[in-house]
DNA sequence: GGGTATTTGTTGCATTTGTAACTAACAACC
DNA sequence: GGTTGTTAGTTACAAATGCAACAAATACCC
């Protein structure tokens, strides 16, 4: 007999979070698609820059967890764009600390107004504490050890 | 000056949406991919098929909002593996009927199973209510209109 | 029926991603 | 100093994806 007593998928959380990531994450990445041509990994090393500026590749890889080719060929994107400019490290020539350019900077300011008027709207739509119960239960599963 | 008061990508609810799909459902596509060689949509369509036999491809997509050309490729996969069978209807030969096979069937329950214990372990982690709260959160970010 | 529009699904091509191999720089040890 | 191992980042190649164009079947309209 099979032993699976109904399995939904309905009701399986990585069925869940998956549609809920990609329905919502579509919508914010036709913005940075469409105004600045920028994939999602180079909003994200974008954004991590925004954040906290000087940081080099490896970093960024392992904040956004984001593997190093990713990272890599974002920043060559960015680059290429003047958004990013990097500065070879004088103690350690294998890596580079990466900075936003004025334009980078710039291109930040603007998307973080947006990012959080999208993120306030969403809020509004859960209410506020089921924005909270979310944000809750997302750290919660993204920081769950294997 | 900049008017983005505090923005912080960890606050945001995209990348964190993000982030914890990805990180929650790499361990269990892991599972499928090992076990079976299959991809992620290929699992979906297996599992949409496993629930609700008899299904086309448009409907497939409909339900699981992938695209037409993604759902095509899986379902040929899986005819390659003898997972699924297609039945051209009488009544309009442009679309076909999908089944499981026999052996198709097995491996839907062999993951069903799988998933339901993964999801069990998840509850776990989130708590009864964490999991609930999870759960109709994620469900109103699917289905919110853009 | 005959013409046009729509629908289902597939395919070709360009873009993006993943994996592994690689280069260059540094570290550790003798 | 020279050998060996490790680390940061890049690149080459294969696999996966998105998009547009396509064929075939059906629907619509006269």
């Amino acid at each position: 007999m099979a032993d699976h007593p109904d399995f939904r998928l309905n009701d399986f959380i990585p069925y869940l979070l998956s549609q809920a990531a990609e329905a919502i994450g579509q919508q914010f990445a036709a913005i940075y698609r469409d105004r600045y041509g920028m994939l999602n990994t180079e909003w994200r090393v974008l954004a991590h820059l925004g954040e906290a500026g000087g940081l080099t590749a490896k970093q960024i890889g392992a904040q956004a967890r984001v593997h190093k080719t990713k990272v890599s060929r974002a920043v060559v994107a960015l680059e290429r764009k003047r958004f990013v400019a990097r500065t070879t490290s004088d103690t350690d020539r294998r890596s580079a600390t990466l900075e936003l350019t004025k334009t980078g900077r710039k291109v930040y300011e603007d998307l973080a107004v947006i990012a959080r008027e999208y993120d306030r709207q969403l809020a509004h739509s859960l209410g506020q504490k089921g924005r909270e119960d979310l944000v809750t239960q997302l750290r919660q599963l993204s920081s769950r050890r294997t």
